[in-house]
DNA sequence: GATGAATGAGGGTTCATTCAT
DNA sequence: GATGAATGAACCCTCATTCAT
């Protein structure tokens, strides 16, 4: 009937109540009463599992980082060749933002504090080799195989597909209105998608 | 001695100075009172102009966007041959977010609050029509001219410009985190800025 | 009607009325409600005044220090016979402490503290010196008229008598319990008040 | 390894620990984690051997004032020389507020309460029958002896007596601040020493 | 006897906004 | 137009205490 007996169940469901709130609000405008609720526990709990607002905001946003980076691991990029790996990135890094929504709002919300806290975190920058790894390795065989150009630096690589789909969609609110365009509407989501892809495969076409 | 004097002046300080708070903590976060003291007035003022700090930050965005659209006109890329007015339109996007680092923070916020207040504003709609008609029109030119391939919608263009610069700046704090770099120093931003426009020109080839 | 005509004087009651509620509970035990409660202010005010509790109860500290020495002063010491001037102040400090036990509370809770707060504050120092050579001119005086004996540390003095009133007066609760008597009686008020002076006046003499 | 074994040795790290936090931070500034903590005990013990915190405060008051009776009595008063008697008990007391400045604490925090638990305890008030009787003895063999004078009160002097090292002890943060000197000097612990007993002494001379 | 998890009642503080002058 | 003073509603966080095992 309560919660009292799955204390792992109710610290997740705190933290995931949290992701959405904080995701929808920002660290400051987030409501500790509303991710209680939300997680269906008593606001006592919060800082018994996390001591405060702030700790909680912090776990929430290596878990957004954790999820994608696993996700993405999951491509295996490594095994395919290297144009496919290229569109499938694309096209992984588009839907992934496209579904979950969170991970848009911590970005914002975290640069707005000047990643005070994400500095904090090791774990974070430890995640983030094996992308850049990764990515070095498909352009380098690109490249042997005289499909990509030289000197194309991975990082720079993965800042312009990371923004083409976090700005179209992290912006749709202000996109949409001064362009008097519904840019979620199907169409024009597949277009977006057809419009990065072709975008980053030309840049990197030889 | 005091601000008694000049109420216009009063009234574009006031302005100036919730830009750069909103800008800095967002719309929630941003203090009433530390905008009264940046603009050296009265707090009781910003409600005698301005009513709420809703309405202010509406006319702090509006005056955002007008500014951004000013400067752009102002490049006359209608009489740049079409290659050379891209280039110039993505160089001058770039150094604008750069030089004014108060519009990322508002494109932010206001997407936070999912474009409700500029909802409320037709100044801002109206500014944009001319800027697609512009863009459009180069992109004909260099398709007539055999510069530019066919089919490049003037608005997702626009919109990869700008992503391009914008998630660049916008969040370079968990970007360096990230990657380790510190993506600010004049080497890294004389990269990306060659980057970019060769992105986006490459892209455009026919 | 309402408070809004004179703000020192509202200032001065929430002043009044923390003192009261520090003494009686400590720093710690005192509550902002209670404060505001007994001052007729808002709660707010407090912290439009003062900034912050431990502020406020500085200021009250400073207050009572303030007081006492000045209450001191007057007894112009300087112009009584030696014996006639250490009875005086004597029975002044034990009146004195009978009449105000909110600076006994705030002597308790401020130790309590290790002074932390007093070690913020310049005045309060500055205020003990006329003190200290107020009461060794008077052993010099005595000392001179063959009425006291040499070598009387005035700090070591002054720190006896306050204590033969303090800790009567700020323990009574507890003595009151373990000897079993009302040590507030008037006649053993009356008893105590006779005891101290003999006691200080019999430890002077030559 | 753990702390199951020994519930009676539980029960009496609790207590210490106890002893320790209320006589820092009072009744109320004490913080019953804080307590578990520095027992080494989990807090629900607390409960289960003490009901709540007021009981655990009380029991540790009650071993305070049992531990310095005791001491006291060990120090055989009754069988020294009048003279010799006082001066050991003056020299006594302070040494037992300056190694237990637990004491102090507790007398404080206990009279800010106005004796609120003292008075449920009776073992307390017996304790403090014979400290009362032997004292009376002792001045009563000094009058017949001829080296005191008659008439002083045994509870008056007692208090004096406490007063003396109390009120030097227990408010040295104060005072050390206000007369900027510090009390807790080797040498100035000396010469309190040597005070007080010369101002004991002499103000019972004949 | 012992433990981790859970709870409700405040407590200090902050904030946008309005009043009286 | 301009100012200092005043307000009520929240918000984050803490604390003693109890539950379930």
């Amino acid at each position: 009937m309560s919660n009292r007996r799955d204390p792992a169940r109710n610290r997740e469901r705190i933290l995931r109540a949290a992701t959405v709130e904080f995701a929808r609000h920002g660290l400051g405008g987030a409501r500790v009463d509303r991710i209680a609720a939300r997680a269906g526990a008593n606001k006592r709990m919060l800082y018994y599992y996390y001591g405060k607002k702030e700790n909680l905001y912090l776990a929430a946003l290596e878990a957004q980082y954790a999820q994608i980076r696993s996700a993405e691991r999951a491509l295996e990029l490594e095994h395919l060749e290297p144009q496919r790996a290229l569109r499938r990135l694309v096209l992984f890094t588009w839907s992934y933002y496209l579904e979950h929504p969170e991970f848009l709002g911590f970005l914002n919300s975290e640069n707005l504090h000047k990643a005070r806290h994400l500095r904090r975190s090791r774990r974070v920058r430890e995640m983030h080799f094996p992308l850049v790894e990764t990515l070095r390795g498909t352009l380098r065989r690109g490249e042997r195989a005289g499909v990509f150009r030289r000197g194309v630096d991975p990082v720079q690589l993965y800042i312009s597909i990371a923004a083409e789909g976090y700005f179209y969609l992290g912006n749709r609110y202000t996109l949409s209105q001064i362009f008097g365009r519904d840019l979620m509407a199907p169409r024009a989501l597949a277009a977006r998608a057809r419009h990065m892809t072709d975008l980053i495969l030309a840049a990197l076409r030889r």
